[in-house]
Formats: C-alpha cells, sequence, structure tokens
DNA sequence: CCTGAGTGCTTGCGATTCGCAACTGGTTGA
DNA sequence: TCAACCAGTTGCGAATCGCAAGCACTCAGG
C-alpha cells in the first residue's frame, strides 16, 4: 500500500488495489448485501472470511480511500464504514466479473441471479451507482420512480429463490 | 485450483480465478500486448514477473480454460500460449478496471492511453474482441475495414509518445 | 560432432501472507 | 452487576511470494 506502484499501466494500478482473493468479495457485500459493519461483514459473509483478514482488507480499502470509516467507532463501539465515489465506482468492475463468472464458471442459480439481472440492464447499473450515492453520501436522487435498484434486484432475488 | 469453490456467487467465481496480483497482468500482456511465449511474457513484463510466478499462472489459467498451450511444446521447444473464448470475454473486465484505475488511481499517460481509449469507445472493445477470435481462434473477421483494432490502438499510444 | 545461444521452466530460500482459533478490551442494555 | 455484543489483535503452522540460480532440452553454425 505504501509501496511504488509495479508501473503506470491504469489495469496495474487497478489490480495493486483490487487483485486479491479478498478485497473485491468484501467490496460485494459492502454493495450489494448494504454491510456496514465489522461484525456484519463477518459473520453474514457467504465465502467465510476471516477476522484477520477482514481486518486487513478493511484498513487497505480505507487507506486507498474506497471506504471511510466512522471517526467515533472505538474499539466495543458500532463502528460504520462507507462508500467513497471511488468505492461506488467499482461497480462496473463488479458486475464484468459476475458476467464473465455467469458465463464462464460454475455457480448455483440462487446467487447468481444478480449477476445475470445486472449484465441484462445497464440502466439498473447506473440507478444501482445512483442509489449508492444516495446511501453512502448523501447525495439527493432525482427522477426517482418506482422500486430502487437494490429492491428490484431483491424481487429477482426471491422470485430465483420462490 | 482443484478444491471446491468458496461459494456459488458469480463475483466469487471469477475472482476465484482472476482475483491475485498478477493472473490479469499475464493476460492482459497476451491480451494487449500479443505476447504468446514464456519468454516473451517474463522480460518484457512492465511489472517484472519473476519465472516460478509466471509459470504458476499460466498452468492455472490453462487448467481454468483461459489458455490453452501447444501441445508440441515440451522443454526446450518454443511454446506457444493461445487465448481461448473465456480468456478473450475478459477483455471487458480489463476494459473495466482500466477505467478505474485511470480515473482513481495514479497512472503515467503514455501506459494510460490504452485505458483511455477504450474506456471511450465501446466499439471498439467490440472489434478488438473479435480480432482476438481471428488470431487465437482462427475465426474469420467480417465487415472488416480500415485500421484493426489493435492498429488504432497502437496509433493512439504512438500519437500520446510523440 | 561440438558448442553456444535460446527455450521453458524448476529449485532453494528467506520473507510475507493466509486461514484458523483463541483472546483482548471496550460498550450496551437489562 | 453482568451477560451479550462489538471491533478488532495475537499466535501459529501452512501456503505463497519474490528473487536468484540452475536444469533439461533444441537448434543453428562451424
Amino acid at each position: 500500500m505504501r509501496e511504488e506502484p509495479r508501473s503506470g499501466c491504469a489495469i496495474n494500478a487497478a489490480v495493486e488495489v483490487l487483485g486479491d482473493p479478498w478485497t473485491l468479495i468484501v467490496l460485494r457485500d459492502v454493495i450489494f448485501g448494504g454491510r456496514r459493519h465489522f461484525r456484519e461483514l463477518m459473520t453474514r459473509n457467504e465465502e467465510g472470511i476471516a477476522s484477520n483478514v477482514l481486518a486487513a482488507r478493511l484498513r487497505r480499502l480505507v487507506e486507498a480511500g474506497l471506504l471511510t470509516r466512522d471517526d467515533a467507532a472505538r474499539r466495543g463501539q458500532r463502528g460504520t464504514y462507507t462508500l467513497t465515489e471511488a468505492g461506488i465506482k467499482t461497480l462496473p468492475v463488479m458486475v464484468a466479473l459476475g458476467t464473465w463468472g455467469l458465463r464462464h464458471r460454475p455457480t448455483t442459480p440462487r446467487l447468481a441471479v444478480r449477476a445475470r439481472v445486472l449484465a441484462d440492464s445497464p440502466h439498473l447499473v447506473a440507478e444501482l451507482m445512483a442509489e449508492l450515492r444516495e446511501i453512502h453520501l448523501g447525495v439527493p436522487r432525482e427522477n426517482h420512480t418506482g422500486p430502487s435498484a437494490s429492491e428490484q434486484l431483491r424481487q429477482a432475488y426471491e422470485a430465483a429463490s420462490g
């Protein structure tokens, strides 16, 4: 995190921050799962992340400017992690990864629903980013009619589950 | 590589294959740099990948079905790595990462040109995929007029350098 | 046939990171 | 007061990383 980048290539720059087996998983849970707290990210994580790994990843994500941490959050207090604009902008990367994984890797239908829905609707991706800006950055939304993006994703998930 | 996936989530499935500090870099050099041989990938790599790491990554990429290796390639012979359709389909992931890195990380102008050009032109991305299918899979292209996608990228690079 | 350059790796080694489990030090609510 | 909850930290064995050599093989030239 502190040291020089390996090169000035844009892809390398992104990989140096996001290119490990856990960072994108944590970010996914914040973006799609609405997780904002340490315990929530740890216990409700599908892949079973360990507490020390989670702590290290959150620290790095804050250092890299993808998340911010509540200043009031000390030991024992319920701290809150918040997405920055840079963090929200990783959504297209998630969608691209999900689209690829859906097509070229084994997935379980229930968990892959999100990826399928988002892959088919660029508009929904934009709506979700607007919703994240509202929740995490306090940016008010305009032209907001009908169910929210996360609500649409939830409905698609439930439809696939039932 | 052999073991069970951590979960059935599409994003996790993609991360388990692509989520480490080197895999996407190797793939980038094959896709954008036209590298097809071990030595070429090692010595002409911007970030200085080590030979054992490169060997391990190539092995994993072949196992995962993103690359194939020339059967004729034994020790001492010049072996050739070829992209599969699954490998070619990682291009949108590269573009998304490049677009993000360009915007939210420090990059050097020269090396970031590719990312900038591709971020601004979805059509060029599609053309590059068609070109990769022609080179690696032998799929003939139709409606192909003017300079190729890689040629356009090269011209953009030289324009930025000079 | 020999030699030297080029090929794709493998091996050894110290340092870092991973994954698991237990533990710490604080807050909150009854 | 006290159990439950919260955000981590610490220890430890195993795996991986990054670096430097070395190995096995082929091929072209003399």
